[in-house]
DNA sequence: AAAATAGTGTCTATGAGACACTATAGT
DNA sequence: ACTATAGTGTCTCATAGACACTATTTT
């Protein structure tokens, strides 16, 4: 098709993704920077690690934990940098989210962000800097849509960029996820009670569940190790815990 | 707990960040590219189409469809304008797979790649620099991992870069993504049989399925119309063809 | 008529929700 | 004894697979 002697001046896209590959001042290079949405359950509520923005643009505004990614580390490996230095927490569930790139959803200049999901058990997460804002959707089961987040006093919190819409994102892939995977058990402590599983369930998913079948169905999967033991400090009868015990991937 | 007192020095990551958005030389930056999963169904067998490098690095060896995202386009056009441009399909099923960027995937540079996945009617798909490949993985259900590429010969091609755990990858997400979502009617054509709408569930699962239960299952769904014609040129019982009628998203 | 595939009816097993019930701790 | 929640038994319904069967076209 075409003429293989065609000179330099050819537009074939991959000749011109080839010289620019060797010669890094031909294309302008966008930045790349992560967001890690770091989600736990707190009182039967999804809630999000959220940070003032003191500086422009969207100054004020409420940001998630991000920054640059540097050359010579993995993308989750800048994720978790970033959960440890500005979050302060360690050894989480991690999981790579989406990667939003849109030219102009940062003002200063093209930043393409991969986004990063972290699951958190409540206590292991104490933000100093920022906040712990409840997540609320408009949308149910699995549509998909834009987050809001509910700050302390119960005022919803102006989010800065395109941030409500990864926070969105981010509860739908995790109630996806609930279906088929063992997620929930990031967001608790290393012994709960059932009923606290089920609350983390609910949370998620934005409805009641029926506690037999809930109890049914996570029992059979397995996964649950009964401790003997039965939680304390509680005015009523108290509940058995229970351990998470991770079913063995047989690969042979 | 730090000082606010703290000089220009601070080794505060935040504060390293904001400097850097606003002084592209501080950071030197990666390039961002794309590569596309293009794939069909022929003959019952998962395809994708592969593209044998002409140049080093991996040359000889096959990859996907890819480029550079351009500084004023969003991710997806860039996956678009490639499918366009290398692969030579439109107005087709595109989704966004994953952000694969270890530092190493590409000898020459840092190379952070958003794979996007594209589902294409089998008619549709004629690649002509290029080869269609069978897609074939090693693992059952969604467990994952990487996936090979049997060349019309028969044989395994070798394939460049990472580009074999991004075929599997998409391979992995197509399989999750049958349970729930109508993907499978992006690759066929406006007019099929149930039995061509099985055989592509029986493809990209990589198992048999019980006719009835197929048949039972997609009609209640009620995405399916009868066309009440019959399909032509079969030595036996022609079926009846089908059309894909999608379900009204109601979000009054 | 034979061959080949389209399309269906029935039985059974599984899993989930609804509901009502029993059990056990603290006060 | 009372209260609140833990935990269970049973019924019913929806869904999926297995199997066997009937239907319809071409050769």
């Amino acid at each position: 098709m075409t003429d293989p002697q065609t000179p330099a001046q050819t537009v074939d896209p991959e000749e011109q993704a080839f010289l620019a590959a060797y010669d890094p001042g031909v294309f302008p290079r966008p930045s790349v920077a992560t967001d890690v949405v770091v989600l736990t359950v707190r009182e039967g509520r999804l809630v999000v690690a959220l940070y003032q923005r003191a500086e422009h643009p969207h100054r004020g505004r409420w940001a998630l934990p991000g920054g640059f990614v540097r050359m010579d580390e993995a993308l989750s490996t800048a994720a978790r940098r970033l959960l440890r230095d500005k979050v302060g927490v360690q050894g989480v569930f991690l999981e790579q989210l989406y990667t939003f790139g849109d030219p102009g959803r940062d003002p200063r200049m093209r930043i393409i962000t991969v986004a990063y999901l972290a699951l958190v058990p409540p206590a292991r997460l104490q933000v100093e800097k920022g906040a712990l804002a409840a997540v609320e959707v408009d949308w149910a089961g699995e549509a998909g849509g834009p987050a809001r987040a509910i700050g302390p006093d119960g005022a919803a919190l102006p989010i800065a960029f395109d941030h409500a819409d990864i926070l969105g994102l981010a509860v739908q892939r995790l109630r996806g996820k609930l279906r088929y995977s063992p997620v929930a058990y990031a967001m608790l402590p290393p012994r709960f009670t059932l009923r606290a599983l089920q609350s983390v369930h609910e949370a998620i998913l934005g409805e009641a569940l029926s506690k037999p079948a809930f109890r049914r169905r996570l029992l059979a999967t397995g996964e649950l190790r009964a401790t003997g033991e039965l939680e304390s400090d509680v005015d009523h009868r108290p509940a058995e815990l229970y351990e998470h015990a991770p079913q063995e991937e047989d690969a042979s």
